[in-house]
DNA sequence: AAAAAGAACGAACGGTCGTGCTATTTATTC
DNA sequence: GAATAAATAGCACGACCGTTCGTTCTTTTT
């Protein structure tokens, strides 16, 4: 999944960082406890504790884990796709996946709501996490509107900002009422608010 | 705020509520800890303690509490207007400002991603709040729809996603990039909305 | 084979948690 | 004002937390 470890330090580490990150799944970074990270590694709580300085550190190094999964699972494939109104779509249809893989729990999601009222370096590095995804967003709606692809007053900030919402409710509505209907409420959603930024027809071309 | 205490039980009940619920904004459900609660409200652990059997009570009740808020923050207001689009829109401004009202903390929000992952009295008591909620807000639509205010093939759970997706939106930027420019999406989303969502005019009427 | 380095263990520390018990104080009722 | 009931305090327990430290076992280097 990521390069192959060379020493043996490095690769408990990542062993270590996999059983974490499924943790942090269901239990959120501050719910990540080094002893029962430990047990489910097979590991004795000091043991995991030498691989990362403090429980700080592990909670850095899972949430950076975390957006390595989430880019080459989401952006990387959408890179393939020429910019533009391709590429957008295959992001959103990736995410979409992404967040319906696992029924509940995202951690890099759950941790936003975790740490944007506090202040450290986790709320730094998830301010900066989430921030520079939504620069990518906006970059990819760019494309398209230069594509022409989308009308040309659209507002990326915007429309990222709508198709953000969009995937949070997909997260909201998939743990309370289901997969199924909330991946289909958002796939819609999507879907209408492409038709809302389309570019105005050529006004000589209308049929 | 809401009756008036007969017994002195009920009076510092109250009082402790109300601390608890202060802190369960900051904290989350999860995070709320008798201790620190005693200590906000100036008595000791077991006396708060003594006021609800367990943790798992107090929980539900500041669960409770906090939907009393909301709904007559929200929705009761709301009800003053007509039927159909103006009550809609009422409902959607005083979320957007109760969403505004604190940086970040909603414990309703809060607890969902806390407990939909989980099962027990405080999952069933968040879900079936949820799904209570969605509903009112599908009645709303539904409403707007029989004036003719919206269209006639609005599917009112899609567009009840939606704005819940948008209100989702609202609660992530505001803590994350600042309040302003996350009121003026969200607003501008929903504004979006409802033009999407108009009816057809009428064939011959159209300028 | 001897020596140095690295990795994991196990025990323990101080702290906080929720939760029972038993007094003691405070409020209500006669 | 005394008697009774309710409300709160105090204390202790066991569990778990992150962290530290010294030891042991394994691996690599000399």
């Amino acid at each position: 999944m990521s390069a192959i470890p060379t020493t043996k330090r490095a690769a408990t580490r990542e062993l270590i960082l996999e059983h974490a990150y499924e943790l942090a799944r269901r239990e959120g970074l501050e719910g990540l406890s080094i002893g029962s990270l430990a047990q489910g590694v097979g590991m004795s709580k000091s043991g995991v504790f030498a691989h990362f300085g403090s429980r700080e550190d592990l909670q850095l190094a899972v949430l950076e884990a975390g957006q390595l999964r989430f880019l080459q699972r989401v952006k990387w494939p959408a890179l393939k796709l020429p910019r533009g109104l391709p590429r957008l779509r295959a992001i959103v249809s990736h995410w979409i996946d992404w967040s319906c893989e696992y029924a509940s729990g995202c951690v890099l999601l759950t941790a936003v709501s975790e740490y944007d009222g506090r202040e450290g370096p986790l709320h730094d590095a998830v301010t900066r996490q989430q921030s520079g995804w939504r620069q990518e967003m906006c970059r990819a709606i760019n494309h398209a509107k230069e594509n022409g692809e989308l009308s040309e007053d659209t507002d990326p900030a915007q429309l990222a900002f709508e198709i953000y919402a969009l995937i949070l409710g997909l997260h909201h509505d998939a743990g309370l009422f289901g997969f199924e209907q909330a991946r289909q409420h958002t796939q819609a959603g999507f879907e209408r608010l492409l038709v809302s930024y389309r570019p105005a027809p050529d006004r000589r071309a209308a049929p």
